[in-house]
DNA sequence: TTTAGCACTCTTGACCTTCGAGTGCTAAAC
DNA sequence: GTTTAGCACTCGAAGGTCAAGAGTGCTAAA
């Protein structure tokens, strides 16, 4: 779109006071910024409402910015913003936490950017590549016990504590978990069919029910690494703006953000750290056609990448937000990615 | 509270159609259900608000349940309550998925009671025990990579992949698990300090940090299994409701319930199964004194326990939330503590 | 092209009125 | 002594009116 000078400088005045006021904004205010009259300002805006990026609230109102608006906004007008070196600081904690549990990371990576941003934050992780097992390992704890380790071909590993009302002896373990590697690796979880385990059972001459645990696991683990985890925070933060004052609205926002399913479906960017904005209609789902969602794409190693978002009003700080989302899935990118510590030795700085 | 049985009946009246209606009862109403005139409901009325069981919003409007009021039909009133076979089913098959990782299933029952009451739901799980490991084992996966794997005294197990810079032998790694079994096994967390670690690379000779990295991975686990877990589901379920209508109070509420440490703090019973109730200005929380609380416990195990709870409320379904909570509670107790499955065979009723 | 001036529009909040549900009280009935 | 019919009274909810004020569009002058 091409926009004078002096009506970029207007449209940005009027998104950037909106955001901060929730009012529409009159001509007078602006006028006393530009130094020109508010009649200049008027016709300057009338022309911004026909080309379709600002609009009354009724006749005799100030104006507020449409999501078209907010459009240009974004794509012409924002500019890159610096974090604060609170905020940096903030983030890096957040992310350098001690436990090193993948979805404790995401989660607080949400946690964090719900804090950041006072919007409610939701953070996915979704494996991209169809994940099989590499290597079964069994060990002999005691007669009645043993533990499945597993190996992933994503490089986690699995595990499992059995108890046995039967006794098992260490031999037998290492003979089915020779076979289990012979059998079981490298397959996805449909080909673990009864009829292999019925063929595997008959080889080790298995009566017991041993490998139908172990292959159980197995398919347990496979399924579970295709499911996606999601972690959503902060909701509360969407009733403190006013444009969530209708109890309606919030509630259909809420719950449509407590569906994960709905959550795997909202918008992905292409590149990650780079933040994607989604302005009100410009969003599929019906109940986010009055909301915007800002996301950026964090990648963990080579089979899993995530997505952190917020969801807000579409009268939103998009500048701030897009800074401090980026940021954070930059971090979660490096942390989960490349940045390998060694545990426990590298955190004397708390 | 000694009451006659009229007024037992009227209470319980007022009480079961304010929860269905959320408007004050008026004595007419009640009046056609007792067979008796509405002046006569009246003057109960009256003494009742003596009691301090009803009150009214203002002069002329109808009755409404105090907080004691409630606690009388908790205590004096309420009948334990049956399920629907539908209720028991849909909360069988909730637990019975087929993922048996805890934190899944824990907040998995989050999410059915959240909706079978329509409230917020949450869920804890909190160990009650100090944890140790009780095995070390370490498995050579290539020259550059092997896994630890810790059994800990609370019969999980913990694993993590290792990258190394650097290679390793098979046998070193057997040597390393002998000693760690040795050494770290049976202690709290606290005793692993730098000085033991220290000690145990000179006791092995390890000058590449391998012993760091075990030790540091030990660490991380005992503290992982300290902290606590909590789970909260269904929170836009809170703005159904009329008394949330007021954006103030929900948020208030909301954004209390998104506090961990806050949540561990709730109201705790001393059986599980069990439901407790708290109403209104019972609970100590400030955020909390309009609502009601509604808690069971369930055990997982010698080690672990929790909480499942809703909040909602003092215009609360008493009978049927503490009727599906602890039916929830036991469940989990069942599958948590006593009722081992042999995965991936009984689930043949998906 | 910009600006001062002015009539016009529309929301907001204050204030008033009406309506109706429900009450408390009194006196009569059982 | 208890119950009930009757009635005056109270108070909130809903709707209507009105004035104030913010902001606009348009016109005519600078």
């Amino acid at each position: 779109m091409n926009l004078s000078e002096r009506k970029k400088k207007i449209l940005r005045a009027v998104v950037d006071r909106y955001v901060e006021t929730a009012e529409p904004v009159g001509s007078k205010g602006i006028a006393s910024m530009l130094s020109v009259s508010s009649a200049t300002v008027r016709n300057e805006m009338a022309e911004l409402e026909n080309l379709g990026l600002l609009e009354q609230p009724h006749t005799s109102a100030g104006r507020v910015p449409t999501s078209l608006g907010y459009r240009i906004y974004v794509n012409e007008l924002m500019e890159q913003q610096r974090l604060s070196f609170e905020d940096t600081e903030l983030i890096n904690k957040a992310l350098r936490s001690r436990v090193q549990q993948l979805d404790k990371i995401i989660s607080e990576a949400g946690r964090v950017t719900s804090l950041l941003t006072n919007y409610p934050a939701y953070a996915l992780a979704v494996s991209t590549q169809s994940v099989t097992i590499t290597r079964f390992d069994l060990i002999h704890v005691d007669k009645h016990t043993f533990v499945i380790v597993a190996i992933l071909s994503n490089d986690s590993v699995k595990n499992k504590l059995v108890h046995l009302h039967f006794e098992v002896e260490a031999d037998m373990l290492t003979k089915l978990a020779a076979t289990f590697n012979a059998r079981f690796t490298g397959i996805p979880e449909e080909e673990i069919t009864p009829i292999l385990i019925q063929s595997t059972e008959r080889a080790v001459g298995d009566t017991t029910g041993l490998v139908s645990i172990v292959a159980g696991f197995a398919i347990e683990i496979l399924l579970e690494t295709k499911s996606r985890e999601t972690f959503l925070t902060g909701t509360s933060h969407l009733l403190e703006h006013p444009e969530f004052q209708d109890i309606g609205k919030a509630r259909k926002v809420l719950k449509y953000l407590s569906n994960d399913d709905e959550l795997l479906k909202l918008p992905t960017p292409e590149l990650a750290g780079n933040a994607k904005i989604t302005i009100g209609p410009e969003n599929l789902a019906e109940e986010l056609k009055d909301s915007s969602v800002v996301v950026a794409k964090y990648n963990a190693g080579d089979n899993l990448q995530g997505i952190i978002g917020v969801v807000g009003p579409t009268r939103m700080d998009y500048e701030k937000v897009a800074a401090r989302l980026s940021y954070i899935a930059q971090g979660l990118s490096w942390l989960l990615s490349g940045g390998f510590t060694l545990m426990g030795i590298d955190d004397k700085d708390e």
